[in-house]
DNA sequence: CCTTAATTTGAAAACGATTTCCAAATTTAA
DNA sequence: TTAAATTTGGAAATCGTTTTCAAATTAAGG
């Protein structure tokens, strides 16, 4: 894989882009499109092997839909923040308490896998869930 | 797609299959494996064609690792199902552990929110983690 | 600057999993 | 038993991605 010593313009323009849409999930024929637009010169291939270097530094984050991976760029906000976000207003609770540093320890050691020390947990917040249950009343 | 008006000989020697490894995940390419090993006649495309059937009736679970899809076929929906996946292989490990309850008890009553009973916890897995402590070094 | 060596690029070909095509085979219903 | 409907499977196509390699670009040292 690409040890990236020198710095070219593709690889600048590419940063640019991604960086300029920090919040969307980008494919790589997204990413050739938006530079078709913009008439920069960057080849597929490039621009496959900038993603693969991206998520080798861990500096993106992944989707897989279907058969296509999608990338989006990973600025750091907040270090260790655990967050429980309401699938039905949105609504984000941050949390950082000893219970979820103790089932990150225990997913390490007994699954072997580390969770990401920034995460979202889906559901439903008191005032929505309340909600919920009236409407299943009617 | 298939609308499965007629009963196959190949459907039923699949299904068979599927139903005797109900706890593993398995790709088109085993499942060909097998059939070449016991000598029964199903191609590889028709295997395809009932793997998707299967999927549209939702009577397998699917995991995503790559770029290969495995499939597990399921007997009773397990109402409470967590997963780790890793955000680079898209590996999914399920877990049913004590902990994970503790975890949904401890948001209710401390933080008043209601987690699905099925969600999604994003990390590295073990195979991953270390392959980019690798690359770091690349 | 100029030269050279190292690295990177990109078009084309390869790749691997999956899907589509279509003629032949099988199944069902009558 | 026959005919119509459906299913099969090999071959070719597809799709996203990776590899290959010659040409272009970059960095570093005279």
């Amino acid at each position: 894989m690409e040890k990236r010593k020198y710095n070219t313009e593709q690889r600048k323009e590419l940063l640019l882009f991604l960086i300029s849409n920090k919040n969307k999930f980008l494919s790589a024929e997204d990413i050739e499109k938006y530079a078709e637009n913009e008439k920069i010169n960057i080849g597929l291939t490039t621009i496959y092997r900038f993603l693969n270097s991206l998520e080798k530094q861990g500096k993106v984050r992944i989707e897989l839909k279907e058969h296509t991976k999608y990338y989006q760029y990973i600025f750091e906000e907040c270090e260790h923040h655990y967050h429980l976000k309401c699938k039905r207003c949105g609504k984000i609770i941050h949390l950082d308490c000893e219970e979820f540093e103790e089932l990150k320890e225990h997913v390490l050691k007994e699954h072997g896998f580390v969770i990401d020390s920034k995460f979202e947990i889906y559901g439903l917040c008191e005032k929505c869930y309340k909600k919920m249950e009236e409407d299943k009343n009617e």
